[in-house]
DNA sequence: TTTCAGCTCCCTATAAATGGGGATAAGCCT
DNA sequence: AGGCTTATCCCCATTTATAGGGAGCTGAAA
């Protein structure tokens, strides 16, 4: 009899983690070997126990440590995981991140029951595999040229933001206006407007509100 | 024997709904009747089928229709019934709001697995559960006397807000400027700067910003 | 029927934000 | 010493947002 498959599923949410198993049960070749609640236990796992699933399952938000983070502890590590990422998100430049952190898969939880043994499958073996929605918007990017990989993508941009930009950022999210920011930090209004000027261009964003909203999406405020 | 407990589901995320399913299974006083993944389907559900169960368990953040908007469109028809809301939202605004629109019971996805098989006995005969963080939440609102009930903080505010403003509101936080939402909606530029005027003076801000703000702590985003 | 809220649009005017450019000084790393 | 980042400030021009006013239309409620 051959071994079967040994799958690590990490989600916060474990209502989600008993669906999963309850699909995966299904299946002859494919068999759990366990599960964390958060980003902690992903690492120490691996770290205390020297354990090592055949794929790991991984969501991208959950506490102490995200996805992103695990995966950056796995590369410094130097510990090789195939990995699957199991999330709500379809963003471009979130699918990118994760691509070049070095997951082997992609799937949404909208369609996670119909395609995640196959995934699990394919992950095992080596191959990469991602949704049919995750394929589509991989597919459009290549096509519309847009975010060519490589340059910074806009997750964890937090850490290139300066101490005084993250202070104007910060005043920004109170509704403060350039003078007012000023005045408050003892700046110059100019100085205050170059900061204004890099945030924009660090984070990728239109507007005073898309700094807004990176910041309370970023649990800055 | 004793008729069983229909139950219907609604979460736009399929396997979540495995997850529930294959937990409620293990129960035998308890049955599936069908399920949903969009709010449009669970009022559609409703209004077509004259179909009724006994509990519907419903998540807050669907497509088409968020759970706000499926209790609120029970309330306006009259329509009686015994909601669980299951959320990942753990925040007091958010349960206060549901629990005024009328549900009777809130679990988190956290420790939904332990808790929604007693949520839905104690829903189904007209009791109402609450899991143990949601009771520790509502529990520090009385004694800290935060959110006083009552007086506008900005908790109903969102009601006040015409459609159009909603509309606007939603693209603005989308880092859209005046002549964009203009031509989004297909209206004057002068239009999309009333409704802004509005919104600063409806919602007590000083600026987008402050619309911004306002928008993604009310979850209209 | 009248009234009123909501939606639409316009005018004028000021304040603020955005997008270029450049410049200086201090501090850090190599 | 040279290169880099950060922080500070200034110039320019243009676009957007804010703030006040008014005004016509519609549909629903009183």
């Amino acid at each position: 009899m051959k071994k079967k498959i040994q799958v690590h599923v990490a989600d916060d949410h474990k209502i989600l983690i008993e669906g999963i198993i309850a699909v995966i049960n299904t299946d002859n070749d494919i068999e759990i070997s366990g599960y964390s609640l958060t980003g902690k236990e992903v690492v120490d796992w691996f770290d205390e126990k020297k354990n090592k699933a055949d794929v790991l399952i991984l969501d991208i938000t959950m506490p102490l440590l995200d996805g992103f983070e695990v995966l950056k502890h796995f590369n410094k590590n130097g510990i090789k995981q195939n990995v699957i990422i199991l999330s709500s998100y379809d963003d471009i430049k979130i699918v990118q991140e994760m691509l070049s952190l070095g997951c082997k898969g992609y799937i949404t939880k909208n369609n996670a029951g119909e395609h995640i043994v196959e995934a699990i499958k394919a992950v095992a073996i080596g191959e990469q595999y991602f949704s049919s929605d995750i394929q589509n918007i991989l597919l459009k990017s290549f096509a519309g040229q847009q975010v060519p990989v490589g340059d910074a993508p806009n997750k964890f941009m937090t850490d290139t933001l300066t101490d005084r930009e993250l202070d104007v950022l910060k005043l920004i999210t109170k509704q403060f206006n350039s003078p007012e920011i000023a005045n408050t930090l003892c700046l110059g209004i100019s100085t205050v407007e170059t900061h204004r000027k890099n945030l924009l261009r660090k984070l990728k964003v239109k507007n005073s509100v898309g700094l807004a909203m990176y910041a309370v999406k970023n649990n800055i405020v």
